[in-house]
DNA sequence: TTTTTAAACCTCGGAGTCGATGTATATTGA
DNA sequence: TCAATATACATCGACTCCGAGGTTTAAAAA
């Protein structure tokens, strides 16, 4: 998704690509060279995306890679209808997030942020004594499972503020859309 | 990382475990059957924890698993000196974070805490344009991007706060253990 | 001139994970 | 009484990913 994501932006070498791809997911988890080239290749052989030989502005080489069509309905497919992960893995999420504008359609990008929006609403527990019985937050004796507790919480509610500001707006700017073209 | 830490609480049979340990880094990342038992296979052989048979309370007999002297040293090691990925990957931090009790001394505790902070203290530049100058926040098109880096500045706040306190606390709680054991 | 360095790309083996599938046991209910 | 269900454990093949190693090219340094 991050490959397509920054080809749908502008053509970029395997290079380039790799260090954008390092910066966004990357100081968090960065991306081999093993892992890099060989989906490169997939997407080439899908036809997602093109590859032509450019003189190396500096030593080697380069291919530059650009974005087909059918990449770029790829790329939409996976962004309209993310897998689980993509909602519920905060990496994978902010990665979505980095490519969901690519998605235009301001009625589709409003659902994916309620479907995060619907997976943060549902309540963390994350600790239970021998019994099985959840631990409330207080009632730990860890202070470094306190703080986990805590920040989930307040890291979450920024998220909910900022995505239902974002559904609204998405909403408005759908129905704006929708009257544009003929009332509905 | 997760099964020892839990079987350092008390003693579980692997489902009780998979349960929690979905509960934790779980419902943002499940662990599949196929990965935890070969793990806790893999620990056994390692004698990191001993395994005996009971009779299930509801079904089928359990394997009731208990960590051992060499699993908690292991542990230890893992908390003490974690990979890089425990620092910088939300999810695993989170994991090492729920452990981190374990770790008993205040002044290692304290070590891991700061190299979350120092992780966290470097700025994010997430996204360049086509010649590689960075862009600035305020300069994003997308307000997906926008939000992004906004959520990711407010949540990193948040934490840094939490861990400066706890960093100090657990300096003068390592202070007052060493006065009592004498002074240094 | 030769070596070193850095850019740019590629491959292969091994490790880890998943998902599907299968087994055994005790309770429930039809 | 017999099937269905939930508990509890295990295995295997497919897939993904990484890391180590290697190649080519051009510029800089020795």
């Amino acid at each position: 998704m991050a490959i397509l994501g920054f080809l749908r932006d502008f053509p970029l070498h395997g290079y380039d690509l790799k260090n954008r791809v390092a910066s966004l997911a990357g100081h968090v988890r960065p991306v081999a060279d093993g892992t890099l080239y060989p989906t490169i290749k997939k997407l080439e052989d899908a036809q997602c995306l093109t590859r032509r030989t450019a003189p190396g502005s500096v030593a080697a080489p380069r291919h530059m890679l650009e974005i087909t069509q059918a990449g770029t309905d790829q790329l939409r497919r996976w962004l309209r209808d993310p897998e689980p992960g993509f909602i519920t893995d905060d990496n994978k999420w902010y990665v979505l997030l980095a490519f969901l504008h690519h998605l235009e359609n301001p009625r589709e990008q409003a659902l994916v942020l309620a479907r995060r929006r619907e997976f943060l609403d549902q309540p963390a527990q994350l600790f239970f004594d021998a019994n099985g019985t959840p631990i409330p937050p207080e009632q730990l004796d860890s202070p470094f499972r306190k703080g986990l507790m805590q920040i989930h919480r307040s890291t979450n509610l920024t998220e909910i503020e900022w995505l239902d500001r974002q559904i609204a707006d998405l909403n408005k700017r759908a129905g704006y859309a929708v009257r544009q073209r003929g009332g509905d």
